[in-house]
DNA sequence: TGGCTTCCAATACAAGCGTATAAATCGTAG
DNA sequence: CTACGATTTATACGCTTGTATTGGAAGCCA
């Protein structure tokens, strides 16, 4: 996941993820069969880490648990650099999950909000923005000079989104949890 | 340019080029040299092409001419395209370009508003939302039923992302005109 | 212990890659 | 008309790629 990650998937090579993993070429092969179905096994791995985290997180009212925010800082984001470049590399998982988002995001925002608005489009260009931070996070990050997945420019870079967007979208409960678990993070610092 | 777009650039072949071009493999080769230096034309392109539509639309006071707008509408896309994919690819061009337009964002947000405030976290998080609609335009485009680049869904594309925004940081001016072009926009359809 | 499946490595192979080289064609100035 | 430089093609070479195949090592169950 780490090479497709770096390098994409049609520059990453068997034998390359072979020598990392410390393994013969012919054991990856014999585990995963052909490159494609390797793909798609670490997609299955990262898009069900996602649901399962969101499911955990939303249903199991864990979102306020320290424990949980903290590990999902650690682990998340591998996953979330590996999405944004399954992402714009064609992989068919991905691009689910993308769509997923959008449907979520788009009954988050029908719920309160005039029934002209194109809560679609705006959907849309909402969670690919938000998506945008991820698939562009090297770039983000060297114009940040530290890594955005690093407490502080997340930091920043949260606090920023919070400045951006208009409060209503991210509903003013949320918006306002938003801020005040901000907060709370930088008091840590 | 094309081809490195839809495909990246490890993936695509030089022999798959020449086909394209209708031409032989050996001439690609005799033109542009090595691949790597065939991908960093395609960037100086792209790149010139921005920044002289941008220095003719800022400083040549064309913004508001309909031919200007016109003509970018139509030449822009496929080179947006590119730039997009440019950025995920690691090409060291589109990386300065990023770098670039961070800057002018940041110096445009730092003309008006409280000095505390952190303009560069926010010009980094614009652009790379802005550009991330750009990045991500194939799912943007599935998920809104008909191509970004088409006139119907990026007017929905522009009016969503001046519903997210908060007025503010297009300056109040600038956001008043962008409302109005693109309502004129849509009262010409 | 014997036999079986699973795990792993080594080798082989055909295809495709970037690129070097040489030959052929073309346009054009003298 | 000719000769020369620029274009364009054809061919070839070394390398890497994904994958098939083979064979041995390890674990497991009766």
């Amino acid at each position: 996941m780490g090479l497709f990650t770096e390098q994409g998937f049609k520059a990453t090579t068997i034998r390359g993820i072979a020598t990392a993993a410390g393994v013969s070429p012919g054991l990856v092969q014999h585990h995963f069969g052909t490159k494609e179905e390797l793909r798609q096994a670490c997609d299955e791995y990262v898009l069900g880490y996602m649901r399962e985290q969101a499911g955990l997180g939303v249903t199991g009212r864990n979102l306020e648990k320290p424990e949980f925010i903290e590990n999902v800082h650690r682990t998340a984001p591998p996953l979330m650099k590996y999405l944004g470049r399954a992402l714009v590399d064609g992989s068919p998982g991905a691009a689910a999950m993308f769509a997923e988002l959008v449907n979520v995001t788009e009954e988050h925002l029908a719920g309160d909000e005039n029934p002209e608005a194109d809560h679609r489009a705006r959907a849309v260009v909402l969670t690919a923005m938000k998506l945008g931070i991820t698939v562009l996070h090297e770039h983000v990050s060297r114009a940040l000079g530290s890594d955005v997945y690093a407490a502080p420019a997340a930091l920043r870079v949260g606090k920023a989104q919070l400045d951006l967007f208009r409060p209503e979208f991210l509903g003013r409960e949320l918006f306002e949890q938003a801020r005040k678990g901000l907060a709370k993070v930088e008091g840590e610092r």
